[in-house]
DNA sequence: TCTTAATTTAGACTTATTCTAATTTAAAGT
DNA sequence: ACTTTAAATTAGAATAAGTCTAAATTAAGA
């Protein structure tokens, strides 16, 4: 593993306060190499490769002591299983609508929610969005289609 | 069932293209009737109360295929099972911490995005929100147990 | 090294949802 | 009203995702 990522790794979860077990970094390294927000199936599949192993169970607690820890964040799209990711810093997400692919956004591209209005006394902490379209590589296919015809 | 309801419903059938089935009335009637963005489950229970009954299938059927004609919006949290409404004024959501409550926020409360730089190419046709914090009720109720102190 | 609380494990269990194949029915046509 | 038929409904089996259990192992502090 490289040393700078394990680093990385060993520093998140002696942040959280977790014991530094193996697979904890087998899992956080996984995640940190990642970029395309695996299920904890597929998750369980890339850690399993090699040594060590990890059963169901520790995927799962795993991944929930880091989330708690808010070292990786877990989105639910409705498409069955959780997926998660560990990029740190705050972003949104965004579904392309043809070809199914989750690509984070940056904080900063979506910009600040204009104040909402909830009603006295609602105060809102956090926000999420997720944005669906269609995404450059689909929308390029679908251009060359069009033009072909 | 009141006769403006069951206009409205029917008038969603027909327009989904949806044979006008007692079952279908049934969930849909629930749905509108209802505020608390139940789960199948719920929806399941609320309308077996009484004729007609409808078999776990055909809830999800139904409820599939309202979601399809855009009739009813599925939610998902991440807390097991996905929840439903027939809120058809678009609108965003926010989740209490405190007491996990789920309320619908106007599109207008939201407001547009502001243009987000998703890079060339890139088409965003919807987006959802979801804003999370502590509501009126919960604030409240934490007010009043620190001033008690 | 010893101790102990935290962690891991295999596998059983639960919950949410989908599938299957047989039966029933809404609605269009006569 | 009666027939027809594709669509819808059904009970229950099957699958998928995640949680729980209780025993065995281990990281890390004394």
């Amino acid at each position: 593993m490289d040393t700078k990522i394990r680093q990385k790794v060993e520093s998140h979860l002696r942040e959280a306060e977790l014991k530094l077990t193996p697979q904890r970094f087998a899992i956080l390294d996984f995640l940190v190499g990642s970029d395309v927000h695996p299920t904890a199936e597929q998750i369980s599949e890339g850690v399993n490769r090699r040594f060590p192993r990890a059963s169901r169970a520790t995927i799962y607690n795993t991944l929930k002591a880091l989330r708690d820890a808010g070292v990786v964040q877990e989105v639910y799209l409705g498409e069955g299983a959780a997926r998660y990711e560990a990029n740190l810093a705050p972003h949104h997400h965004f579904v392309c609508r043809a070809c199914g692919k989750l690509e984070d956004v940056s904080s900063e591209a979506v910009g600040a929610l204009p104040p909402c209005e909830l009603g006295a006394g609602y105060a809102v902490e956090t926000f999420e969005v997720v944005l669906r379209g269609v995404c450059a590589a689909c929308a390029a296919k679908r251009e060359r289609r069009k033009r072909r015809r």
